[in-house]
DNA sequence: TGCTCAGTTGAGCAACCGTGCAACTATAAG
DNA sequence: CTTATAGTTGCACGGTTGCTCAACTGAGCA
């Protein structure tokens, strides 16, 4: 038998064509559900949630956030520049400092949902 | 001066100490906050938001996401354990097949929210 | 003009992660 | 028992990612 090698690409014959119909009916095209891990992504990273946490409710600066979580300006500014380019927090420059916040109350929910969720596994 | 090499160790004085003073108070604390992350690192790719969007109402087996997909058993079966692990879908072996389904309410509310945030960005 | 400081950026590196491969377990059927 | 199929798992490898370092920009001030 000339079959592929990869004795995993699904040669499987008992597929539940039923479930399987209906299930690629309703999915979100491909491109919504790259956008949404896209954006969840962003939401996994220890450091970026701790932002985000950060400038949910205060306007902080750079050097605010690097002293509130221990890390150096850079490292900050780097994630922040993530944070910026996936719309969740906005900058306002006054002088020589930039103050961060969150763009919009989406943010502060997803935030909130995914505490609720953790307490509630208890 | 014998300062340490890193000149990014915030060693700024213009820190906002009542706005930091503030947030440091009303911060969840370190570990919740990774948890969060953690949480969020699952949701954040592209084959395992597939899958628990394809198991979100209907139960499907492996060979079914496989098909659905277009991906290995193996890789499926890999992220599967990931999905487990976080608590955010069940297993139900019936014979030789392993029925998956979504764990809970809160995943289908995460799933979602994240679609409507990324829709009415717009 | 020149100095200082807040913040940004690119290169590089180590750690992490997703998948293929192959071997394995578990259940069913002959 | 043997065989077949659904699913799992450990290892390896290539791609991604988060941070450091160093150089840079830009605004304020002398």
């Amino acid at each position: 038998m000339d079959r592929e090698t990869a004795n995993d690409r699904c040669d499987c014959d008992v597929i539940h064509e039923e479930a399987v119909g209906r299930v690629r009916a309703r999915l979100p095209d491909e491109e919504a559900l790259c956008d949404l891990a896209d954006l969840y992504k962003v939401f996994g990273d220890s450091t970026r949630i701790r932002i985000l946490s950060a400038v949910d409710g205060d306007e902080l600066c750079v050097c605010d956030i690097a002293a509130l979580l221990g890390m150096s300006k850079s490292a900050i500014s780097h994630q922040l520049r993530l944070l910026r380019q996936a719309g969740l927090v906005r900058g306002r420059r006054d002088g020589k400092i930039v103050f961060y916040s969150l763009a919009d109350e989406h943010v502060h929910g997803i935030l909130d949902l995914g505490l609720v969720h953790l307490s509630e596994l208890r």
